[in-house]
DNA sequence: TCAAAAGTGTTTCAAGTACACCCATGT
DNA sequence: ACATGGGTGTACTTGAAACACTTTTGA
């Protein structure tokens, strides 16, 4: 193919990355894993968890590969946010980022694997200053998760499989940031029939009991082909 | 800074493309403007416009090169759609692209230089097989559209600087692909405060002849940041 | 027995939807 | 005079928002 290597070569190449922003909720709070930087320059400084992409391999799977290396997990909730791609947002060199957001689950994350990372779980409104252009990528991603949550039921990601009512509304009203109506919110959810209901009570809470529920996925899709639309 | 180049250097490098999905609106129907390629593999096939990133250039500034290379015009409404990063997406090499979807008004971009590029204005479901993997991406244009006019007066770049009504609604009716009442809807824009009534009349379409508007960006931006959300 | 969270029901209000009629005018 | 698209008003329906009371049980 004569031609072809004619159109490809010549052609500048770039040094591509992947960055994370990578979601958490633990103890009714909305937290976002940083990590101290390790490498020059900015060594020390507080940034977001990334890597370069590899060649033969795909954006998406370099950006599952740094989520598996700092936390562990595998099969994750992630998505694209966008492309990161002015000249001159990394100090270091001319790189540019595609940033990926994850939803997981606190509890089950290799903490020991992070913390060798120099990882940490900070609440929002924690957050130092970071590197390059990262901050804007978590107010970016923020926007996004809201947006996505609105509509579809990817608050579950971040909840342990089962969970009760009361949990799942402080999800939302953290990640919206305002409060919800706690009848009218159970009302909803409830008339969704997405949820099913599970004999055990968790008690940690209240001294009555509180019902847990398991998101029913099967149902959601059932119900979604047949034009159902979630939102919250 | 030594450690800075120890760890950059050594990274593998990559092609990095942006791809342009260019709407228009003509004639009460939306269209996109795909090209015949020029260059080896795949000449000759049906494609997005597209090229690749240059050093010192952003991502951003190379789409709108492009844009601007094809269709003459500067300034136009651009949004990023997100990075195509599987490794064999383009047959011809390994190529990371960075699509953006835009929306022109087409009567007023250049014809001529469009065509010297082998490009056209087609229906949505004219649209021939395109190469690799372009068909998603029009696919995922359509949808981001779709939810960004929802929320945002973004049909009015698609549109000429005065409009009528009637234009605005069929514009609409393309987008979401389903017909809106008539009257509920001038209800609805008008309701909203951000069209400033012309004294001109557009007679071309009828007898009577219909106001034209004009969207009147300064008020939109007032009522914004005083918590008014635009949703058609 | 009482504090604290869980669970249920009702009323109100706003926004969307459906729909019918009059208006202006070129042919 | 009439056909054609432009323009206006009203009744209905649905769903969100606001809100008060009862239940359970460990301390």
């Amino acid at each position: 193919m004569e031609s072809a290597s004619t159109f490809y070569t010549g052609v500048p190449r770039h040094l591509v990355a992947v960055d994370g922003i990578i979601f958490g909720f633990e103890d009714s709070r909305l937290k976002l894993l940083v990590i101290q930087r390790k490498v020059d320059p900015k060594q020390g400084e507080w940034s977001l968890v990334g890597g370069f992409v590899q060649e033969g391999e795909s954006t998406d799977a370099a950006a599952a590969r740094v989520l598996k290396q700092t936390t562990g997990l595998e099969n994750i909730f992630m998505d694209q946010l966008g492309c990161y791609g002015e000249v001159e947002r990394d100090s270091g060199a001319r790189v540019i980022s595609i940033a990926y957001y994850a939803l997981i689950r606190v509890k089950e994350h290799d903490h020991i694997l992070a913390e060798e990372h120099g990882a940490h779980w900070l609440e929002l409104h924690q957050i130092p200053p970071l590197i390059f252009d990262h901050g804007r990528m978590i107010a970016d991603a923020l926007k996004k998760l809201r947006d996505n949550a609105h509509f579809h039921p990817i608050g579950f990601e971040l909840l342990p499989e089962k969970f009760t009512l009361s949990q799942l509304r402080s999800l939302y009203e953290e990640i919206y940031q305002h409060e919800l109506d706690r009848r009218n919110f159970r009302k909803k959810l409830l008339a969704m029939n997405i949820l099913e209901k599970l004999e055990e009570k968790d008690k940690t809470t209240s001294k009555k009991g509180a019902h847990l529920y398991r998101f029913d996925k099967q149902k959601y899709e059932q119900l979604t082909r047949r034009g159902f639309v979630f939102e919250i």
